[in-house]
DNA sequence: CCTCTGATCTTCT
DNA sequence: GAAGATCAGAGGG
């Protein structure tokens, strides 16, 4: 089943940490599924953060879909050749939301290595914010989508009674060196233990 | 495992 | 004009 709105219209550190051990599913136009369930993401707590695209109310085109309504995809491009999936959380005009940075791949694996063709190992399919929008398929074209309701892209519920609360661990984001003593705040969670979370690995 | 570096181009200043 | 919520490959321990 489908995470509905309320799930996402939650404090972003919360809808974070519950993110973890759902599962991201993308369906393409002709009908092939990829999907993972979710190891790793990362908090974004809007203006007041140093390290969020929201910095200082910052709203552009490129940011817009943070500014909307909580379960809004916000699919951005850098580096000159890589996309990365967030999710807006809390309430419509309060732009924060949650960065996926990793998967566990569970369906769909021969379409993920095709478009992975460097990945040596399955580990390397999803192991990065990157990666797995390039595993499955995300691109700007999914920018804005409502994940509540897209036929495209959305996040089910899934059973965690295999992975409780208590083995998700906290850290620093990754690559927010730049944002001062918010570079170094526990906003990334990781499921404990998995080998498909980015590197660097906790513990 | 780790560190360092080049790739590549959109976005915003 | 500069920076960037990254990745892959090379080299060292």
């Amino acid at each position: 089943m489908r995470l509905d709105r309320a799930f996402f219209a939650r404090r972003t550190t919360v809808v974070a940490r519950a993110l973890v051990g759902q599962t991201l599913v993308r369906v393409e136009d002709n009908g092939a599924r990829t999907a993972g369930r979710i190891v790793e993401t990362e908090a974004y707590l809007g203006p007041e953060d140093r390290a969020a695209h929201t910095h200082g109310y910052r709203h552009t085109p490129r940011n817009h879909a943070i500014w909307m309504h909580p379960g809004a995809a916000y699919v951005f491009f850098t580096y000159g050749m890589h996309h990365c999936f967030n999710v807006s959380t809390l309430a419509e005009g309060k732009p924060q939301a949650v960065l996926v940075r990793a998967l566990e791949p569970v369906e769909g694996l021969d379409r993920m290595r095709q478009r992975r063709s460097k990945a040596r190992r399955d580990t390397d399919l999803c192991s990065g914010p990157a990666k797995l929008c390039q595993a499955l398929g995300i691109n700007l074209t999914h920018d804005r989508l409502d994940l509540t309701r897209s036929p495209h892209l959305w996040i089910a519920r899934t059973r965690r009674r295999a992975h409780p609360a208590s083995r998700i661990a906290a850290g620093p984001r990754v690559g927010v060196d730049y944002a001062g003593d918010w570079a170094a705040r526990p906003l990334r969670y990781c499921l404990h233990g998995s080998p498909h979370v980015s590197p660097p690995r906790p513990g």
